[in-house]
DNA sequence: GGGATTTTGTGAATTATAGCACAAGGTTTC
DNA sequence: GAAACCTTGTGCTATAATTCACAAAATCCC
């Protein structure tokens, strides 16, 4: 009774998207904006948002749309992105380096606490404040800032066995970039990002297109 | 009635992680697999796998299951892996040149012909083999090698810009990892890349299991 | 103040995706 | 060679996700 329906993971998944465009318009000085603008912006359907944000509340004004700053507000208290939430980065190759340095992490919520790699060449680099650390401190370092998130860029072949040590050191939530699945437990959460499967996904509609007529979806 | 159905998205965008899974179970010399135990690889259920295998043929034996290599190739042809795909990068930041440096692509049908940025310090720099191009150059190196796939990696705020250059000039699918949804065509394919925003879905589940039971779905 | 206009929130309808379950065909065992 | 066993391909069913469409506010305009 309490919680009819928990919203579905699709749902999460746009939330993001829609704080997103929600940030953009407020720097563009947009104080309110409807489903239906918001939408054009980020091609979903007008219905789609409302539906989705219906799972939390009700946040617009009918004949209004949405105040931008509000809205924005109630998503990311959804989100909970209310506070920064620490995060932890094996393997600090020339990807793990450029997500180091990414500066959308740090601006949005997330807070690298630590770098890990396995390389002792890397080990004690700098890569901007941070220092690449050796395994020994991941334990400690997931302890004392309470880290639950953890991002995985270390080769294909070490994945499984660095995820299985992040989960034995409290990490809850996993990004991983290695291009392969991982066994986790039920209660861990792994996403996945795969440029290489992205591209081969559209080499089939290319090579599809070369001479016919072709009805785009999604 | 020529083609009776066509393969939903999310089904052409679970094969390359087929693909690349028998390109696993080659390399261990696994030389026959069942749709129960690819499945279990890969956290995908054998009747999905089937089901999704059956828009394009029969692959498989009865009793036994399927030939590595024979499914394989079957998918490569599917996904149009049987040459390199040449494609373009405009960007080369610290997320560009990890790109261009990731032997991923190169040995997996893909084929990097060309990089693109605009500082003028950048241009003319070498990543490993490859020389950082003006885009005075665009036009030239994306016709020459009838390159029809592109990486965006510039700031969120050039994106559309460069995606309007890069179409204009004969590109016709994009990986876009700058975290804004652009504006395209209908004839023209798009996919993101995110880690910020699927990060923020995770915390959604992270802040809600502080205490209580939950159930994890996908 | 009232009629025209806009836009929300949401049940109902529709469409898409996943899973079940089993006949058919193949292998293995003795 | 026949019984036991395994695994595919698929029609059907079940579940999930999206879209429709409209009553109910809220505003605007004269
Ligand atoms: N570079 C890209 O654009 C890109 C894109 C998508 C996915 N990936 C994937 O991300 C991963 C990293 O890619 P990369 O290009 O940075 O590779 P890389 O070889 O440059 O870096 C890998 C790093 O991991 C470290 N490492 C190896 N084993 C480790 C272990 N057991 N524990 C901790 N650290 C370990 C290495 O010392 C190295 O520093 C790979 O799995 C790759 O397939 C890379
Ligand atoms: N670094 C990451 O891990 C990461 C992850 C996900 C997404 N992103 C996104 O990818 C993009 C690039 O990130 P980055 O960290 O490499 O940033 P960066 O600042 O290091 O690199 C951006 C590059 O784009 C070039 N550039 C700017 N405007 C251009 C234009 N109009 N045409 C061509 N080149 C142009 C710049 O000269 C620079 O070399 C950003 O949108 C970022 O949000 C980065």
């Amino acid at each position: 009774m309490e919680r009819p329906d928990a919203p579905p993971d699709v749902v999460i998944r746009r939330l993001p998207l829609y704080a997103r465009s929600l940030r953009y318009l407020l720097e563009e000085g947009v104080h309110s904006v409807s489903s239906q603008e918001l939408g054009e912006r980020i091609n979903v359907t007008a219905a789609q948002i409302r539906k989705d944000l219906s799972y939390f509340g009700e946040f617009g004004k009918q004949g209004i749309g949405y105040d931008v700053e509000k809205l924005l507000n109630h998503i990311d208290h959804i989100l909970g992105l209310t506070h920064h939430w620490p995060l932890v980065v094996v393997g600090v190759g020339s990807l793990g380096q450029a997500i180091a340095r990414y500066d959308g992490f740090q601006t949005q919520g997330l807070r690298i606490v630590g770098l890990f790699d396995s390389d002792p060449d890397k080990i004690g680099q700098m890569v901007d404040d941070l220092t690449i650390m050796d395994y020994s401190r991941l334990h400690a370092v997931i302890s004392e800032h309470q880290a639950r998130l953890a991002v995985i860029a270390v080769p294909a072949t070490r994945a499984q066995e660095v995820a299985d040590m992040l989960i034995e050191a409290g990490i809850r939530a996993i990004l991983n970039y290695a291009p392969i699945i991982l066994q986790t437990p039920d209660d861990v959460w792994v996403r996945y990002i795969d440029p290489v499967a992205v591209m081969h996904s559209l080499t089939y509609y290319l090579a599809r297109e070369q001479g016919g007529a072709e009805v785009k979806r999604r």
